[in-house]
DNA sequence: CGTTCAATTGATCAGCGTCAAACTAGGTGG
DNA sequence: CCACCTAGTTTGACGCTGATCAATTGAACG
């Protein structure tokens, strides 16, 4: 049984939103919440999805392999679901995931999400515009890799950032450079040199600070676009 | 209105099978199936998503543009919708559509489709699986593209048509060079290079003929993997 | 028979990954 | 408190994959 405050965490999930409160109470009785270690892998691709997973404290990176090689597909972050396309199908999981950092995960089995979809035309509607949102964020994600280069993707994480933590010229990098290499599709080498490349665009690196003298520059090179970058879309 | 067999058409589309019958008359009323050229555009990216779209013959195209650069999306081929995700989200587009060859495609209102949906649960699970099999389908296009070279995406593209087309040892592109080129990804200079380099793994191109003279050479060279060449999971 | 566009081939180039080494920072134990 | 160790980061050199440019061949169609 969960605590009542992460209970709360759950409810304020966009997916939890619209659902009858006898099948949100039926949902959290089977859930559990678990803290794991940075580096644990939770799930494992090609094997059968038995948990809605949900980010609610820490962060998951999703990865796939093939051949002898790895790359990594996603960021999750709190509070957000993953993998629910896997548990809706009653399908394996074509992605792993494992924690970056000391984590908290809320797991419901996957019998039940399916259960409790069938009897409630409200959770039916935020399943819908879960799904559609991840879609469209997959698909931009796609548009981000295949439409620009290395140094252009770098420039537009930072402006997002820029713009999520205020827009005072000043950012902070919430995650090691490794792993942002990892989620921006580059090598660390070439995030250090793509680094290098803004730096006469008006950004200085001091560790996981960085400050954008001249955000005007640097959005020249970047060319944002709302139909990749802007989150609400 | 419809022609009776365009409607079973739609009817044989697994998003339109468990819902209400009258509910999927009104959708028919509504809807209108309209035959294009080849090369017409059908939808821009940004714009808001009026129409969703099923293509019931011929085949399209989804692209996406920013800054001067163009990339292929994917193709579409009957039976099959597309942007739904951006109807059911009330959303603009994130992609652009064209037409590769002279296609029918039936048009439905979106505001209709989230209608039917509001008072329909068999289509809410319609769409519900619908929508996951899509996030499926681009996680697997992910893969492809990241996980592997572009020799190896032709190598496994081959040995999937195989397949569907028997598994005889012989196959036919149903594309244009240039169009298997952009759904792989690549230029079709280096198309061009990729059969050249297969050729020593038993492929024999000849147009639109490919004969494949050793599937289990290939394959070694392919190493396809189901959680991103098989269509059924 | 000529026009047009796709497909191929070759030469060159840019982006990015790989390998190796130096450097830095954060954490641990003496 | 400092020395040390480990892991992340940076820098340089190099090579591979695939894009671009240019020219040629081939095929389809009026």
């Amino acid at each position: 049984m969960l605590r009542i405050d992460d209970q709360n965490l759950a409810r304020s999930l966009r997916l939890f939103a619209g659902m009858d409160d006898g099948n949100f109470d039926d949902l959290m009785r089977v859930a559990y919440l678990q803290t794991f270690p940075p580096q644990i892998q939770l799930i494992t691709e090609g094997e059968p999805a038995d948990f809605l997973h949900i980010v609610v404290e820490g962060s998951v990176e999703l990865f796939a392999r093939s051949n002898d090689r790895e790359t990594t597909m996603a960021l999750v972050h709190p509070v957000s679901t993953f993998i629910l396309a896997a548990v809706l199908k009653d399908a394996v999981y074509l992605m792993s995931a494992r924690t970056l950092e000391k984590s908290r995960i809320l797991l419901i089995p996957a019998e039940n999400i399916r259960s409790v979809m069938e009897r409630d035309p409200g959770f039916d509607k935020a399943i819908i515009s879960e799904l559609a949102t991840c879609y469209r964020g997959v698909i931009k994600a796609q548009k981000d890799l295949k439409l620009r280069s290395g140094v252009e993707r770098l420039a537009n994480y930072l402006l997002r950032q820029h713009a999520r933590q205020g827009g005072n010229g000043q950012l902070k990098l919430h995650i090691e450079k490794r792993i942002l290499a990892a989620r921006l599709g580059m090598t660390p080498e070439n995030l250090s040199r793509a680094f290098g490349t803004l730096k006469p665009y008006g950004v200085a690196v001091n560790g996981s600070n960085v400050q954008l003298t001249s955000p005007t520059d640097l959005a020249a090179l970047a060319k944002p676009n709302p139909l990749i970058d802007d989150p609400a879309i």
